[in-house]
DNA sequence: CATAAACAAATTGTCAACAATTTATGAGGA
DNA sequence: TCCTCATAAATTGTTGACAATTTGTTTATG
């Protein structure tokens, strides 16, 4: 039924570039070499500029003229940006959830909710499938919203950087017990339909992420003042740079 | 200082594009033609290419494989979760403007609300000024919120789609009138710095314009029965469509 | 007359060569 | 040793030609 491979090289190329930037096949801030891309995906450097270009419009990677284009990367000030944006959004999502989700749907959510929570119970401490959890529970209400424009603004262009980022979010003393209830209480409003709640809580529990890497990183810029005038290029955060 | 024209062919295309279609002097749903494109503009098919695939990223157009590209043009269904978006977006953007306005700034403000009653009281019931006007107000505000992806997103993305079609949101009885003081509210909001309150008003303001666009729509599609199935075209709203 | 197949025209997609710019390299001098 | 300038290499930007596909027209056929 749906086309499963676009006709056009240019797209195949945009959507397989799309996927390992979202996938973090290739990292952050890494360049991307027209030459050996296209001679890697065995085509000319036509179609593949053309996918560049587009994924440009997305914001997924920077082009600097007759230098190059670089997976995009942030800094502290563009993270907080996009969680400020995100809180919104998301809400937004879990209100349009909470209206349309089937029974089925919700009854999903609470043995996704099952699973996060034995794989918690399993590795004490570890974070990484439990983030990818954490990434999959908000994946899933996002599709539950029913919205396009708000599905592509956030699976197809926020997440990634999020996916980067993810380490910093659940850092803290019980900060994943916090959380998972906090993704409790939101399924149970899914499951009341009530929306206003629903939204209420999401944007609580993204914006307390937010609040928590502020000042984390208040905390260690301001204890440790390296970070020389580097020229011009600003502070990135490197990636897994905190634990 | 700032680069004012950028150094390759494709930037200054993807610029003038985006500039002629956010201001409707490309009309919405058009054919964008390469090979005409290209003349007019004194280039080769390469560069305008790109920057027609930077577009498409930017979702101001669509492309159908070896058919052509279009200017985007919504349905109903497509306008509404715009304006769902649109919500958020900008009470987010309230909120920031609120806590980051300067006093010259919400000074301004009032000063252009000021501007807009009087061609509110010259013109009496004529749309076309006030709808400036109104886009006006709201840009403003999303530039004093500092968030550059929020900046981005709703002035080089969401507000071509609106200027589209914007005749609608104003109809109704009084309704002018009824939006000017939410504007005049909401600059109190900014002057008391009372971000919470700022952001509840622009999201009450333009729900308020979303769920007349809905009601308006289904008076006009149950009560005329018209639009037949036409095949796979989904019905499009045209311009200027309703006043 | 309507419909369908075959052909022709126009448009988009792809490629490889060439031009322009940036980045790397190295020689020369203070 | 460090800096500057000139040169070479590598990379990106642009172009025109060619291939593939769609669209429009004509013609044959029921």
């Amino acid at each position: 039924m749906n086309d499963v491979s676009p006709r056009t090289l240019s797209d195949q190329l945009f959507q397989q570039l799309q996927k390992a930037i979202v996938r973090g096949e290739i990292p952050a801030n890494s360049r991307l070499s027209e030459a050996s891309l296209a001679s890697q995906y065995g085509v000319s450097r036509g179609p593949l500029r053309e996918a560049i270009h587009r994924l440009e419009g997305r914001r997924l990677v920077v082009r600097t003229p007759h230098s190059g284009t670089r997976v995009v990367s942030l800094n502290h000030e563009e993270l907080i940006e996009i969680y400020q944006v995100r809180e919104v959004l998301e809400g937004l999502a879990c209100r349009l959830a909470a209206e349309n989700m089937s029974a089925e749907q919700v009854e999903h959510m609470y043995s996704l909710l099952d699973e996060h929570s034995q794989q918690s119970e399993l590795q004490e401490g570890r974070a990484y499938f439990q983030q990818e959890g954490d990434l999959d529970f908000h994946y899933r209400i996002v599709m539950a919203s029913g919205n396009r424009r708000l599905i592509d603004s956030l699976c197809g262009e926020l997440y990634h950087l999020l996916r980067m980022y993810r380490y910093q979010a659940s850092t803290g003393p019980k900060r994943p017990e916090k959380a998972f209830s906090e993704h409790r209480q939101i399924v149970d409003a899914l499951a009341d339909k009530d929306a206003e709640m629903a939204e209420l809580l999401m944007r609580r529990h993204i914006r307390t992420a937010r609040l928590r890497l502020e000042t984390l990183h208040r905390d260690s810029s301001s204890s440790k003042d390296r970070n020389p005038p580097d020229k011009n290029k600003k502070t990135r955060i490197e990636k897994d740079a905190v634990i």
